[in-house]
Order: C-alpha cells, then sequence, then structure tokens
DNA sequence: TTAAACATGTTAACCGATTGACATAGGTAC
DNA sequence: GTACCTATGTCAATCGGTTAACATGTTTAA
C-alpha cells in the first residue's frame, strides 16, 4: 500500500509540499498539484486516515447512538444523517444501544477512543455517564440531555395540540392518546401533554390517555395491548398515537373488532414515516422534519470543529398530515 | 486526555508492561493486572483506537455498504450486524450508497483509507471497482461477486419455489410474480426463476410476471406501478411479490378494486420484516435467516482476521411464513 | 543444581501521516 | 535595491500506541 513518501518519490517533490496539497495549505502551483494527483493516482494512494486522525488530533467519524435502527423512524433518521454526513466529508459510525444503559455507556467509550468529530444521542435511557469536557461536541436529539452541547428536537408539543386540533375538527368527540415507544424520557411525554391540554381548551371532547410498553424498542409488536387498550376504552371515535408503526398496527386491531375507519374511528400517526403510505386506509400524521433535524446535527458538529458558534437548543418545526385515516373522501 | 505512559506511570510500571494487560500478551501477574487496571479507572483512560489501528496495520471497524437503510429489509440487515459486530467487539462503519455506483466506490475508497477489518457489500449495482488485495476481506452480500472474498446469501431460488406450493396449495391457478427492488443482478431474479419453474412443473397452472422499477430504492413507493400491473392481469388470483414492502401495497392495491384478501386474492411477500406483521391481514411470505446471515459474514471477518479458513460461499436455508394473506381462517 | 517458566524493565524502531521552523530561490512592486 | 509574495525543500518532532530484542531477576520443577 503506497504512502505518502511513495507519492513525494513518484512526483518528484518532498512529502511537504504533497502533504500541502492535500490539506491544501500554504502555496501550491497549479503545476505541483497536478503531478501530485498524477503521483497519487498512478500508485493508487489512499490516505491512511489512521495515522492522519491520529496527528490531528480528531478523526472524520461521527458518531452516532440510537436504540433502534429496525424502527423505520430510527432508520430513516439514519439515511439522513448518513446524507448529510457524506456531504460533510464525514463518515457514520453506528451503535445501537437497544435502549440498554450500560451498552450506551459503553459506546459512549467507543467513540472517545474514536476519537470522533461528534457524538449524536437518541438514547432512551435517562442516565449516561459525563458526557462533558469529551474533546468534540455532544448532540442530543430529541432528548434533553443537560450534560450535552446542543439540543435538536422537534416542537413535540404542537404535535399533540394538532393531532387534537384535526381530530376535533373531523368531530370526534371521545378522543384517546396512546403513547409508546421510548417515552420514558421527555420527548413522547411532551407530544402526550399537547394532545391533553388541547383538548381540554375545547367543549365538549372526553379525552382518555394509555401508555403502552414495550420489552425491546426493536420489536415493534404492540397488538395485544392495543387490544386490552381498546376493551378498555369502547366509545373512542378518534385517536392519536405517538407514532405510525403503533397507529399501523391499531388499525389492524380496530378492524378486527369490526371498526371502520375513519367512518367509525379516525386516527392520527406520529412521525410521518413510509409506514403510514403503507397501510389502508393510509395515515394521517404529524409530520417530522428528519432530514432537517439530520442537517441540523451536523451542522452543529461540522462548525464546532470549525470553531464557530452554534445554537444550543434548535426546535423545529412539525406539521400534520392529512390522509385517508381521518378523511371521508379520498382526494390523493 | 491520558495516555498509557501516563497510566504507566500512576501504576509504577512500564509502557511494555501496561501494553501487555491491554493486549494480553506475555507473562504478566495478577497484581500488575489489578494496578494497571486500577490506574486506568483512576485517571479514566481510554486507548487511543486511531493510534492503536496504526501500529497494528488494521482497524476494528466494519465496513458495510447498503443501498438503502431505511427499506426495512436493510435496517434488519444492519441492526443485526451491528448486534453481531459488537459481540465480536467490532464497530460498524455505515454507508448508504442510495444504488449509486460512484458512491459505493467512494465508500470502497473510504474503508481503504480507514483500514478496515472488514467490508461487507449489499449493493445493486453491479460495476464495482477492484476488490482484490485490498488487505482486508470483501464480503458480498445477497450478491454474486466474483471479485469478492467470500459470499452470505440465501437460498432465493427456494424461496421462490415456497412461494409458488403454498400459492398453488391454497387452490390458486392463475398467478403473478412482481419483481422490484434492485432485481438488475442476481438474488431476485432467482427467486422469480425458482418461483416461474415451480409454477411450470404444476398442471393448469397459468403465470406472469411484472417487474417494478425504481427511481430510487429509499422511495417504497410502488402503488402506482401495482395499479398498472393489475389492470393490466386481470383474473390473477394469487401473487407472489418479491418483498414485503411491495406486498403490502399490493394488499391496499387490491382492497382499493374491492379484492378481497385472501378470499379472492392471496397475497405471499418475502424477507418477514415486521412489515409483514403490520398490515391487516398479515402477510404470509418467505422468512429469510437475515440474524444469521448477518453472524455469518461478521465471523468469516473474524475469521480472516485470526488467519482460519472461511467458506466462500455459504447459502442459508429460508422458510415460508403463513399468515393471513394467504389462510382463511385464523389461527394465530 | 540447573534449566525452564514466570514477571517485568529498558530501549528503540515503527505505523503514516501533520506541522512548524527555517532555508532557498524566483518574481514582482515600488 | 529592498521588501514582499510565491513556491518548494529539509528536517525533525509529534500524535499514542505496538512490538521485538535483550536484560534481569524470581520461582518452580526435574
Amino acid at each position: 500500500m503506497a504512502t505518502l513518501k511513495d507519492v513525494a518519490r513518484e512526483a518528484g517533490l518532498s512529502v511537504g509540499t504533497v502533504s500541502r496539497v492535500l490539506n491544501n495549505r500554504g502555496y501550491i502551483s497549479d503545476e505541483t498539484r497536478q503531478s501530485v494527483n498524477r503521483a497519487m493516482k498512478k500508485l493508487n494512494y489512499q490516505p491512511n486516515e489512521m495515522a492522519r486522525s491520529l496527528s490531528k488530533q480528531r478523526s472524520s467519524m461521527i458518531g452516532v447512538i440510537v436504540p433502534s435502527i429496525s424502527h423505520p423512524y430510527f432508520s430513516k433518521l439514519v439515511e439522513s444523517l448518513e446524507s448529510s454526513a457524506h456531504h460533510e466529508e464525514y463518515e457514520i459510525l453506528l451503535f445501537v444501544s437497544q435502549g440498554r444503559p450500560d451498552r450506551e455507556e459503553e459506546y459512549v467509550r467507543a467513540c472517545i477512543s474514536n476519537r470522533v468529530a461528534g457524538l449524536i444521542l437518541c438514547t432512551g435511557s435517562v442516565r449516561t455517564a459525563r458526557l462533558k469536557n469529551l474533546g468534540f461536541p455532544v448532540v442530543a436529539y430529541e432528548r434533553l440531555l443537560n450534560d450535552a452541547d446542543a439540543g435538536v428536537e422537534c416542537d413535540n408539543y404542537e404535535g399533540g395540540s394538532l393531532a387534537a386540533e384535526e381530530l376535533i375538527r373531523c368531530g370526534c368527540r371521545n378522543l384517546l392518546c396512546i403513547s409508546g415507544i421510548g417515552e420514558v424520557s421527555m420527548p413522547a411525554d411532551v407530544r402526550r401533554d399537547g394532545f391533553l391540554e388541547t383538548c381540554a381548551r375545547h367543549e365538549g371532547i372526553s379525552v382518555r390517555s394509555f401508555a403502552c410498553s414495550e420489552e425491546s424498542i426493536s420489536d415493534l409488536k404492540y397488538k395485544t395491548q392495543l387490544q386490552t387498550c381498546m376493551d378498555q376504552n369502547l366509545g373512542v371515535d378518534g385517536v392519536f398515537a405517538s407514532s405510525d408503526v403503533i397507529a399501523a398496527e391499531l388499525l389492524g386491531v380496530l378492524r378486527a373488532r369490526g371498526q371502520r375507519i375513519p367512518e367509525d374511528v379516525k386516527v392520527i400517526g406520529y412521525d410521518d414515516v413510509f409506514v403510514s403510505e403503507l397501510t389502508t386506509p393510509e395515515l394521517t400524521t404529524i409530520h417530522q422534519p428528519v432530514k432537517e433535524m439530520a442537517q441540523t446535527c451536523i451542522d452543529i458538529i461540522r462548525r464546532a470543529a470549525a470553531g464557530e458558534a452554534y445554537p444550543a437548543r434548535t426546535v423545529l418545526r412539525v406539521n400534520l398530515v392529512q390522509r385517508g385515516s381521518t378523511r371521508m373522501l379520498r382526494g390523493d
């Protein structure tokens, strides 16, 4: 495997000059630049990132810790993160914590050992080791973490509120809020609060709340619980589920009970992942601007690396996407 | 940030001894081991993986290149890969190629630069740069790649065959095979072959074939095409779709046309991802042993690193999972 | 008693870059 | 003619580990 030294020899230049070309430092003539490029191509040179990272005290990798990746919300997030990272010449070092605090800590340590350029944390568990002074920025994604250097989230309260408004607008009077995925911590709690409080501001609306538990976040199976839930909550004519996956399963559960959607019961999901367009009827849902959120995370890390200032907290707007699960008429 | 030298000083030992403890080489007494551990803990020492990788000529990262990650099949795969990798003390360096050959090449180069321990390729495009003598093993996942060091796949022919047998057993006579995702290359072609050839071996079975095109693999939207498809193929009473996502969308399309499932049309998907349990009815599908396939990939890389022999090609068995989309009675 | 095996130390080269200090020129501007 | 910019070279330290060679003891076993 060719090294910088080989390239320098091939191009008839010194390592210093070649390094300058690679890192765009100091003065370099076009001619030199070209002959370096020629030599690199000829020798099929690939810079050794390990050596590079060692000498600059930072790698070009961004650590990403998610609780699950098979969950469509997180797979969409990771795809978006990868895409944004690629634009900025970063790579993704991916860790799946399964929501287990021990793994999270272990993974944070792995990021430290790899001297990542930044760490994006979207964990379920609260207890996480000290995240201060790690030498790189830690971005908390959809999660309040006072130890983190920055936070990126969407307006969950508004999301819950929009869902309530829509159901009420569609004529529902007996509402139900089902929360689930990793809702121990902040974000989805706030969704529920937004939903419940908005309902309370309207006359003649009854509203109940149900919390799904989950063994593993990668399980994605809620049917039994949803059956129990619907048994306990008869007469409901509008449901807000805190994720599209839950909402999608709910459609099946409701149908099995002979309830038509949206005629008898209207359903709103959350996230706007592909699942919401896969069901029949398609799901009305709250769109999270995942791409923008991902871009924001990467941008924070880029800025931190460049020594620029970056926002401590970014809250992005959500919006309602109307589809068949709340709408009588098909109007696509 | 503490270094090995600091740890050695703190423990009153030499760097050589500390390194021996870290790498389990040579003779070390329990006492020494403990005092090293104590010192590491006290200084909160995290070994610098960059330096480690540089001196051993290899990192502990495994490069993974997938065409998409929002597609549930690949997100399940990546989750499994991460899990297996974690057991073997590897980390995942994730790349999403979007099926674009230029990105693939770029990502292969990134893996070389990062001196990965191995590379797992599951790409859609055929043309990929030379993969020989990269200094690490390249494992082709569900893809025939003569340049790769090893291949891991499932028995796609058998999968197609099982689907045909099931539909015929359920009484279908007018079959349709819908293929899609990345089927330019080998694996899904073989699924179709297995399906078609098995049909041909039965009397009185008519069978047609339809290929979905796709702009982007992360799109996951086939509805329009599926409508066209069903317009062109009237009278079909059994469909084999080459992925659960396509099958799930098909359910909606069929329902919109007033066809009941499974009474009027039976549907079989492929992959056995969570989507197949999310639809109503749930999807009968061909289960791919993704976890085992992932484990096999990681194991090949581990063996290669240890200088052990490993299989050049591994073909894993698939099996049929019966659910509501082919079965009249509910028997869960 | 003597040879292994055990346990640690010292030293230094090496992995493949980056980077700064300092030197050397040719060209241009005033 | 002096000063400055441009362009490159040389040299060596540095990043933080790994590892081999060699030395020096202490135990243990035959």
